[in-house]
DNA sequence: CCAATTTTTCCCCAATGCGGATTAATTCAA
DNA sequence: TTGAATTAATCCGCATTGGGGAAAAATTGG
């Protein structure tokens, strides 16, 4: 357990302060004081450490009180948005993005890199990330070293504590120390997050859960995520264990255990054709899979219509579960499978339907997302810039180790 | 967000020391030093205060460090058992229990009523909780004035935080203030929680999940239930849901959903049966059923067998689920059903060696419990002593509000 | 009986948040 | 133009917390 001593008294408030200014826009002492709860005193000489390390700044226009409004005016304070820079990234089968962003988690430039990294050995992913950072950092005008944090979002089991990742499609090892490798390629702090776990984490901040401290996220990719938002935060299992919600069971057939993946998973949906694999397989292997999967649908491929469907009907059904699991207020359902279109939707909301139990019927809404790339890579932005937000910085405290 | 003040830094360690004396026993000061990681001058501090309110004791014994031991010897200190009484109850449908315990979570007294609540109204099943609290009260020697805290432990989904059962198989109603009722009738502090969470803390403190903070519970009773312990607090979903585990989709037959209620509930296993019902019927009415059915198991009863196969299979694939999900160290499954006995268990273990994915192989153990009633009841005490400990108390601080 | 050793407490300090008084910046009315 | 009223932000002093180092306490070994 953790020792609760001053310093943690501060970084909590402290971290709650800049939380309530980043969320409120341009926000005034006073309304911080009353959404956080603290002491008007307290917020002063918080806000006040936070201008000092040049982390926040002041605005004096932009009092939306009544016009009318007596005695002196509020000077608004917001996120410096050059406090600092942080690189995300979202590394999937077939193409990487890159983003840099300010301190606002603000997008300052991207690149995407339609590359398939699939099944390259540990040193040429580490390669073409090692370039992919570099050339959008550079990209946004800047150098390495104005970069305060790196954080690279994948897909499937991944430890964020340590920096591991257990399991990855695109790994051909298992339990690979991905961060170590990372932080001594580039020399900037670099972490590792699920992308689930991020693209749930831009949602909160940007998107669709902005509203919610409690949620869970769905992302329907090559590999089937679950993000689980707690209290405001993620909630990581034990030893921060991300969940690979493919190897679900729905069911036990005659000879042998039905998954979830087995069903809904990229290569389940659009692999095992027997006609007309051609195009398919090349544009899957081009990571155009469900783009063209979309076309077809439209042309009324059979194969690939009942295809749809039943990957609907079998995410429908996990939904389901995770709801009675967790009962969040929301469930966000994002990833290249939802352009499949309405075949895959309205088969997921029935069989959600008639799976989802009554008594909690109304507890949960279900919110499809068709995320742009940039979005993933922005989330994962955003879980650096968390770590930022908590660490001690400054000039106040006793020890500003960085 | 909660603020933090001094306050809330010394509600912090003080738990802290608590819960390191409760957990280790008679122990120094210096060893509660390391094992918090606060310093020997807070520690005193904190344990000063603690006797001085009376939740500890000195003892001048007990120090099993070496023997020849130089120097000022060490003061072990304990809980003290008589800081406080509490009640835990658990209401299933066809029993009640209750125990009172001490400080410590020791049963004082216990009072079992065989009694069948079941779908009773909510004011006769008040009248016989009432009833059994007061008298399990006087069986312990004290009054209802010497109690600080009841919990009862209910099957269903139940509300902590708001003290409301949005619906359990012993109430006809749902989004009962369930909580309210019982503390106007006893006039004292009475609390609710899911008799899965209950024993789940049990475990923790008493039974199989000493040496663990994260872990997963799976109550096999009249009804399915959930509990997770997370970072050594009860995983409460949001807003304070417990989890209902029955409503979990195991698959989607031709015509309708088949839900692990209707596979592994005790009606499920039991009823519905075309030869010999007689009896069974009688028996599960008193709450006997899982007892005669070991029997009639033993007796090579094959429609028996076979409903307890499925059961198991369909129990090992949920279990296996939520591993996959949660990713816990050790999943503890309890509950009436474990007495079916191998059968079951081996249909069980089987099918969750079939279901679990094995990245994930070696990650939980599975481990089977079949407590006593009164654990359940000392489950609830637990968790009416954990609010006790949290709570300030005490001669120190501002406001010793009780 | 004294030295050595270990535990526990005492004294003082730095840091925190808070309440009340004070200062600052504005509007409104005369 | 000036002063009163009003609201925001800050300053000062207080209580509380935990921590470090010195001192006291309680033993054992010679």
């Amino acid at each position: 357990m953790k020792t609760a001593d001053p310093e943690l008294m501060r970084a909590i408030n402290r971290f709650n302060v800049l939380d309530t200014i980043r969320r409120h826009g341009p926000i005034s002492r006073v309304e911080i004081s009353e959404r956080s709860e603290l002491s008007t005193t307290t917020v002063s000489a918080i806000t006040g450490a936070l201008l000092d390390d040049g982390l926040i700044l002041t605005r004096h226009e932009g009092d939306l009180r009544n016009a009318a409004a007596r005695g002196r005016p509020r000077v608004m304070l917001e996120l410096n948005p050059d406090a600092a820079r942080v690189v995300g990234a979202k590394i999937a089968a077939h193409s990487m993005v890159f983003v840099v962003t300010n301190f606002c988690g603000e997008v300052l430039s991207q690149l995407i890199l339609p590359i398939r990294v699939n099944r390259q050995s540990i040193a040429v992913i580490a390669d073409l990330i090692e370039d992919g950072v570099r050339r959008c950092v550079v990209d946004a005008g800047l150098s390495l070293g104005d970069v305060d944090s790196i954080c690279i979002g994948l897909p499937g089991v991944v430890e964020h504590r340590t920096g591991i990742v257990r399991s990855s499609p695109i790994f051909r090892e298992t339990d690979v120390d991905f961060a170590s490798e990372m932080t001594s390629r580039l020399n900037v702090p670099t972490i590792l997050e699920s992308d689930a776990h991020a693209i749930a984490l831009a949602h909160h901040w940007f998107g669709k859960a902005r509203d919610l401290d409690d949620m869970v996220l769905v992302s329907l990719e090559q590999t089937l995520g679950l993000g689980v938002l707690h209290h405001g935060q993620l909630f990581r299992g034990a030893g921060g264990l991300s969940h690979n919600l493919g190897d679900l069971v729905l069911g036990i057939g005659p000879k042998d255990i039905v998954r979830l993946s087995a069903l809904a998973g990229e290569s389940a949906i659009l692999g095992d054709r027997p006609d007309g694999g051609g195009r398919l397989a090349e544009a899957m292997r081009l990571g155009r899979g469900m783009a063209l999967a979309q076309t077809l649908i439209a042309a009324e491929d059979n194969t690939l219509i009942a295809a749809a469907t039943s990957a609907g009907e079998a995410v429908g059904l996990a939904v389901a579960n995770i709801v009675t699991l967790f009962g969040p207020p929301r469930v966000i359902i994002v990833g290249s499978s939802l352009s499949l279109g309405a075949v895959f939707l309205d088969s997921l909301r029935e069989a959600y339907r008639r799976a989802i139990p009554s008594s909690i019927q109304t507890v949960a809404e279900l919110v499809f997302d068709e995320s742009a790339d940039e979005t993933w890579a922005q989330g994962a932005a955003v879980v650096a810039l968390c770590e930022l937000y908590e660490s001690p910085w400054g000039t106040t405290g006793p020890a500003p180790a960085l």
